[in-house]
DNA sequence: CAGTGGTCTAGACCACCTA
DNA sequence: AGGTGGTCTAGACCACTGC
């Protein structure tokens, strides 16, 4: 378990500016200071602000001219999520304006079904340990996720682990895991009599499916997850910005 | 119109590491040549490496391991985009191994209704040119694709325009606008008698639909996009790095 | 320990936009 | 013409990994 590292330059750079674009210092559709006034400010090299620049950039935050200077996205709040957080789901929930909360409905060791093993490189009937949640908007249930791990690669007992966290920490502190990269396959689909027991709303309308496959670093799977959205409620709208 | 400019050179250094990672010369789940060797190789400098490797690093192509080097992604094949091309319908058929082709529907000028004038920031009324097309995978409807641009921009004769473009090149050619940001809303729903006189299969199922609005360097919506996506038969599957 | 990727610097030149 | 962002260089030091 490592201690928390002091952040790069350009991370804090990086976060700076997304605090002036929040608390209105740079004001949405205006321009902001160019890179060398930045990089005088702060005391940097220019090659430092642009890297916190290009990361704003990318997330639709700021849109860059060349020639005319940087300005504030002045539609970034239609939006709920953008391309780095997309599977943050508690960041999706707020970006959509409520309040979250998660709900840990159980952890639970199960052999794998047949296509488990399939995702996960695995035989069939290979331990599994499920963790089942439920996202709540303002005290409604939105999203209904399960998440597979394999047993084998559980490192602390399983009572100690608190299901509550994000699953990018739950595989760093029990499984001692760092993910490399997910895959996610967005489906639609009828709304099941599971989710539909927590979901308010009528049974036969559609959901979103979100499946997760996470690797770690060997490219070997290393969780399979089934998130039910109910897209009903909750936008899942995304910033992309342009090349 | 602009005539071809020549690509950056770590653009092009991009597009040799591409190549070379497409046809086995780096294979999957092995490691290329550190940056200093890729840099003495092209006789350019590391930095210029890097922003090559950073642009592959972020769509998933390539794993970077600190202290130990570069590897291919071997997982790359299961997903059928990334973040960085999520929009562009050809590419996602071809991702899913089929051939792709466009139909052109129509072109026609009609007055925006109330919704499509709140998205496009006009008064009900306005004129909106709408291109409706139907994306193939393999001679099969699979995407019904309808979309509307304000007539009062428009800069060429109408018919002189070529549906087939992607929307970018439509913009640059037609309207001289440069596109900013999308924002695109992911939903699913009920596939609808519209779309089911062009997509095969049963009448009762599931679609995603993507609605999608550009936007311009000066923040204002230029066009609304409303892509019905079969997705019984197209996988939507992102590869996404982490952080 | 040697080699890798991660970060940062100081400076240069270019392409582009506005005036 | 002057200022902006876009690209590139040559060099430095650091953090991390595997041997």
């Amino acid at each position: 378990m490592n201690l928390i590292q002091t952040r790069s330059v350009s991370n804090q750079v990086d976060e700076i500016l997304l605090e002036r674009i929040r608390d209105g210092t740079y004001s949405p559709g205006n321009r902001i200071p160019s890179e060398s006034e930045l990089s005088d400010e702060f005391g940097v090299s220019r090659a430092t602000v642009r890297t916190a620049l290009a990361k704003l950039a990318a997330n639709g935050m700021i849109i860059r001219k060349q020639g005319n200077g940087t300005f504030v996205n002045a539609r970034i709040k239609d939006a709920s999520a953008h391309f780095g957080n997309l599977w943050d789901l508690v960041q999706l929930i707020e970006g959509n304006g409520y309040k979250s909360s998660i709900r840990l409905l159980s952890i639970e060791q199960k052999p794998a079904t047949e296509k488990e093993a399939l995702v996960l490189a695995l035989e069939p009937g290979d331990e599994l340990i499920h963790f089942r949640r439920l996202f709540y908007a303002d005290q409604r249930a939105v999203i209904l996720a399960d998440n597979a791990i394999p047993a084998i690669l559980l490192r602390e007992p399983l009572e100690k682990v608190d299901g509550g966290l994000h699953i990018r920490d739950i595989f760093k502190n029990y499984f001692h895991q760092k993910i490399a990269f997910a895959i996610t396959d967005i489906r639609s689909a009828m709304i099941d009599a599971d989710a539909h027991t927590y979901f308010e709303g009528e049974a036969g309308r559609t959901i979103l499916q979100l499946d997760v496959t996470f690797y770690g670093m060997n490219n070997l799977p290393l969780a399979y997850g089934v998130n039910d959205f109910d897209d009903s409620i909750l936008r899942l709208s995304l910033v992309q910005a342009w090349s």
